[in-house]
DNA sequence: GCTTGTTAGTTACAAAATCAACTATTACTC
DNA sequence: GAGTAATAGTTGATTTTGTAACTAACAAGC
């Protein structure tokens, strides 16, 4: 095991620089609960994006999703192709304006996000147990600061 | 929040699932920082850590920054090698084991390092600024517990 | 109507991340 | 000390993402 210099070069502490901790702390948070949905579904992150909101909010199109998610357009067209092929979700184009497309779960896709929404609901409040309540209430809104959501 | 069960369209709230919070505010935080690595410098986030960390701690190997960073060797031995050939660092063999090396800046480096440290810590400011002197220090704190880094 | 500009979504190509296999060296075990 | 396992780091193949160009449909001005 090789030996760390232990003298600072100068006072900038990356153990405290914001987008470092924010990043550290997703990647952590994200790949706990991956496990889950690669492993139980083969899903990529994506795909698990666009089932989520669609299991949530119910028919959307394509934009509305990259708006809610900031998602880029061309991952969500991947992502909604690959769950369309896996039946997970059905696509019905807007007869108002045909550029468009309505996305919506199928019953088989709604069964894998009830199951996903549990365990994500389950390891949040694993998460969030790590804080007291007033913490961890707190700890959302700053983040929703952060992300520019509220 | 709701505690509340209901079938469709249900209580499960995205906007204050964690991981998803920790993600959208890790995304704008770093992307906004990313603009001026990539820019000034044509650095990936990957080479920027390499940077950052050699910048701070002063020679490391490898592993070393991959414990330290938690990124994969691979990606570390890319980020080094593009460092190396834009002359920022330089490596020498460790005689005692000579599987390692012993990574450093160089001059160059560490004036690309001083100028992005700077950025970094005024960047650092204004995030912070969104918040009171408690609040930042407590969200920081969060973040380690989350990253795993206390 | 026709031209021009805009929008929803896809596709092709380039850049980057991931995963597995590899080399070289050191450590362990008998 | 020979043989096997483990470690530092690299390389190549595959997968995923990002960027730009593209198609199809609508909208607005004239």
């Amino acid at each position: 095991m090789s030996h760390v210099q232990s003298e600072k070069n100068d006072d900038f502490d990356l153990q405290n620089f914001l987008p470092f901790l924010l990043n550290q702390a997703s990647e952590r948070a994200s790949l706990e609960f991956q496990s889950v949905y690669k492993g139980r579904y083969g899903m990529l992150r994506t795909e698990w994006r666009v089932l989520f909101h669609l299991g949530l909010f119910g028919e959307m199109t394509a934009k509305d999703i990259g708006e809610r998610a900031k998602m880029h357009k061309t991952k969500i067209s991947r992502a909604v192709a690959k769950l369309e092929q896996r039946r997970y979700l059905k696509r019905t184009r807007d007869e108002a304006d045909r550029r468009a497309e309505w996305l919506a779960l199928t019953p088989a896709g709604q069964t894998v996000y009830r199951d996903l929404r549990n365990v994500a609901a389950n390891y949040d409040a694993r998460l969030s147990s790590l804080f007291n309540e007033e913490e961890a209430a707190l700890l959302r809104h700053m983040l929703q600061r952060l992300a520019g959501l509220d």
